[in-house]
DNA sequence: CCGCATTCGTACTGATCGGTAACACCGCAG
DNA sequence: CTGCGGTGTTACCGATCAGTACGAATGCGG
């Protein structure tokens, strides 16, 4: 994890940056740019910039922008994955502590990051359906699911299908409500999402 | 009410859009383009084209593309209250029937219209948060979700404002995942939306 | 020290963007 | 017929887009 933070204004404020090397750092301004600003608005020019190199060092490390689009997706995506893998590995073979942490997670994203919404979901938005970034994007929600519900199976609910359904489409609603609304509705989701593995919890024990 | 469709490539398929005056056929085909294919990729002059006139005639009822956007999200937001407005006076005072009559609507929609997701909600992610068009997203979603809290309310049910909150977010993170994953897991929200409501309802009446 | 391959930066290409100027055209009122 | 507002057409503007040619700089093995 790096201390790299960004403002709204897409100015990167990253003290190390420039140690690392040139396609890092051109994925780095890339996941920043594309996040604040949007994939399409944002020029490679401007990309290349915010990386501390130029054009031509962009396009010697990605063929095109769409694969730097692909890099930048699939970024994400493996940082998610990251997510669950510590997750699982801080407390094997409990799900419950795993549930309970991802809760808390997703209560980290909800309250002080994301302010733009899922990259994931936002990149889908823009993209267009046959795009190569997509398959990678639908890949990640679709196992995030199944994460959901084999944790939920493991940790003994009942109808874990139906229950990470639930469990997902309020995240998913969470963070593109944050964007349009404001932090106020996607904040209460935490309690909803409690409220919910209480209930359900309740539903699968006192069969 | 019109015929008007649209297929993934933005082609229009309305026959009697010919007769319809210049600013109505402009708004109508930025609309499904907006949409369809988003809206910092399409272009004025493709607007115009597919609009059945000229990039002039456009600039002569809009001053400006990001005025025409505004336009677009305000038809949106428009349509959007004209269906609260007539579920209301096909049920008057009739809450629990015009709760129905939603849940039914957003069973359409989930299941047949918005391949692409929510409109405004994709506009949202598209466009920065200073744009004059996001305000009305904005206003809209918040006042889509007091109408719930109002309904809610009025047919008796405890608590309105955590219900209205939950089915906003499932309904918001249905429409999402519509594009990222497909209508499976979207399609299921209906079944969520109306145990939800059968178990608050239960909840407000055996106190 | 030199030689060489890799990387970098300037400057460019053709295309397209949003937006405009100038003018021909059409229907309709008088 | 003449005038006139709205529409259509063409050409253009400066800016910016994704992508590239090519020489300058650089690091590294010898």
């Amino acid at each position: 994890m790096t201390s790299t933070q960004m403002n709204a204004n897409g100015s990167i404020v990253d003290a190390d940056l420039a140690a690392k090397p040139p396609r890092e750092r051109i994925l780095h301004a890339a996941r920043a740019l594309f996040y604040w600003r949007g994939i399409h608005v944002v020029g490679v020019e401007a990309i290349a910039e915010a990386a501390l190199t130029n054009k031509m060092t962009l396009y010697r490390h990605f063929k095109s922008k769409d694969e730097l689009i692909v890099a930048y997706v699939r970024q994400l995506a493996a940082e998610g994955e990251g997510v669950w893998e510590r997750n699982a590995a801080a407390h094997p073979g409990d799900a419950q502590k795993q549930i309970e942490s991802w809760v808390a997670y997703v209560e980290d994203i909800v309250m002080h990051k994301a302010e733009r919404g899922c990259a994931l979901a936002n990149a889908a938005v823009e993209l267009q359906p046959d795009h190569p970034a997509r398959a990678v994007i639908d890949d990640y929600k679709q196992r995030k699911r199944e994460r959901l519900v084999g944790l939920f199976s493991h940790a003994g609910y009942r109808d874990p299908d139906a229950l990470a359904d639930e469990v997902f489409l309020l995240f998913e609603g969470a963070r593109i409500s944050i964007q349009c609304g404001g932090k106020g509705l996607a904040s209460r989701v935490v309690g909803m999402l409690r409220e919910l593995l209480a209930k359900a919890e309740r539903a699968g024990t006192h069969r």
